[in-house]
DNA sequence: AGCTTAATCAAACGCTTGACTTAGTCAACC
DNA sequence: GGTTGACTAAGTCAAGCGTTTGATTAAGCT
């Protein structure tokens, strides 16, 4: 309250911060639904209700605009999820469950905040895209986070082989990418019985369900042994 | 033989198939590439060393010429699923082994035949376009098949609920997916030590794995039990 | 030889695209 | 009271877009 002279004490700068934030939430809103090449700049602001100069003032250009629309739930998102895996590394299970770990990457991704579904299918189609400057942006903004809870899965799991233990990352990454895309594929085939836009629903089967993956046995390097009538897996423990 | 009167006896119509396939396997390439609205009809003629009206004559329209490129890979490919799927049917295990289903499911569609790598990247990125008329085309082609698919691994998995069922099916098309987009995450982790596009190590890690992802205990409905210490997952039969 | 049909071509159609500019508005700060 | 930062309104620009046209060619049939 130092400032008194102020009027209107709800947000400095009124217009500012608001046609900004317009332009991010109608530019990830368009992207997701229709691509970054689908969307075009004019669809964009004529959507957020500004005018297309405001982009090029704000971001420079369309490339610029995605990728401050990236950013700008990217950096939170992993911060949460950092905080998440600090928060259950500090708890009382050492090393902690496998649950929490996975819990503590999948749900800052997957839940209302950093964007929800918008921003998921964002993601999704970005993944699909490959192109070398999407995989820069992805890089730059995942590495250190991803790495951090590879090493965190790593001491949940000490027997498991790098080998497995990479390819079960890789497996995690898509099942979270899939269902966030969300083809309908599944919805199609089962009359709707499952339906991977029902977050809650979605991430209480497949936490426990990767938990799982994770802590089956390894897979041998040698090619798949066909010893027959074993339908059920084998119970080495390690 | 019979017609000795043609002097060129290679192919009937020279122009007209040659033109359709190059079209077919330029637009499958660039579309893979570069997205469906990322690849112009111009890039694809000149890349295709075609007129431009000549997409037009076979195709329609760019959608038609999507939806060809689509077709000629696909029908082959359910095809040939379905003939493995009865393979292993008939064969002497009875169900058939769990690894052999997702192995008539998951080699056609990853190894070189129908299209390869390039397809597979395009069938990727449809996955994250979920369009309206993305979700039709991929109802249309692969509705049917993968229904056979659901029944077989049911049939193979009689104690696993439909509603496990159905999500581990959800989740072998994911990792199938983002397998075959290939987004580069999982060489960036691992210093290149996983690689998805050697399709063989691929498949030879993926098969096992899924099987023991389908073989492993229900997920009960109950919301995730946490029951401290059970570090390995509990074993309730049924 | 004459007619039909399929395949291909060069050229253009009307529209949209991302980028950029210029002139002007208007509240907020010094 | 002038300056500044954050825009708007309106437009220009070259490039590129998907699509269409009408002419041309080649092959097949009768």
């Amino acid at each position: 309250m130092a400032v008194a002279a102020h009027n209107a004490d709800v947000a400095i700068d009124p217009r500012g911060e608001s046609t900004r934030a317009r332009i991010l939430d109608s530019a990830e809103y368009l992207f997701s639904e229709q691509g970054m090449n689908g969307a075009s700049l004019r669809t964009i602001v004529a959507h957020a209700g500004v005018n297309t100069a405001a982009v090029h003032y704000h971001f420079g250009s369309k490339q610029g605009l995605l990728e401050a629309v990236f950013a700008r739930r990217i950096l939170p998102m992993a911060e949460e999820r950092l905080e998440l895996l600090a928060d259950c590394r500090a708890g009382e299970d050492r090393p902690p469950l496998l649950h929490q770990i996975i819990t503590a990457f999948l749900e800052p991704g997957m839940r209302g905040r950093h964007g929800g579904a918008t921003f998921a299918r964002l993601r999704a189609r970005m993944a699909a895209d490959a192109s070398d400057e999407t995989r820069k942006l992805m890089a730059h903004y995942f590495d250190s986070s991803s790495a951090k809870f590879l090493d965190a899965l790593a001491d949940a799991l000490p027997d498991l082989p790098a080998r497995d233990l990479h390819w079960r990352f890789h497996y995690l990454l898509a099942t979270m990418v899939y269902t966030m895309a969300n083809p309908g594929r599944i919805q199609a085939l089962t009359d709707n019985s499952c339906d991977p836009s029902d977050t809650d629903a979605s991430l209480a089967y497949l936490v426990p369900y990767l938990a799982q993956c994770f802590q089956a046995d390894p897979i041998s390097e040698a090619p798949v042994r066909l010893d027959r009538k074993t339908n059920t897996h084998n119970s080495s423990t390690n």
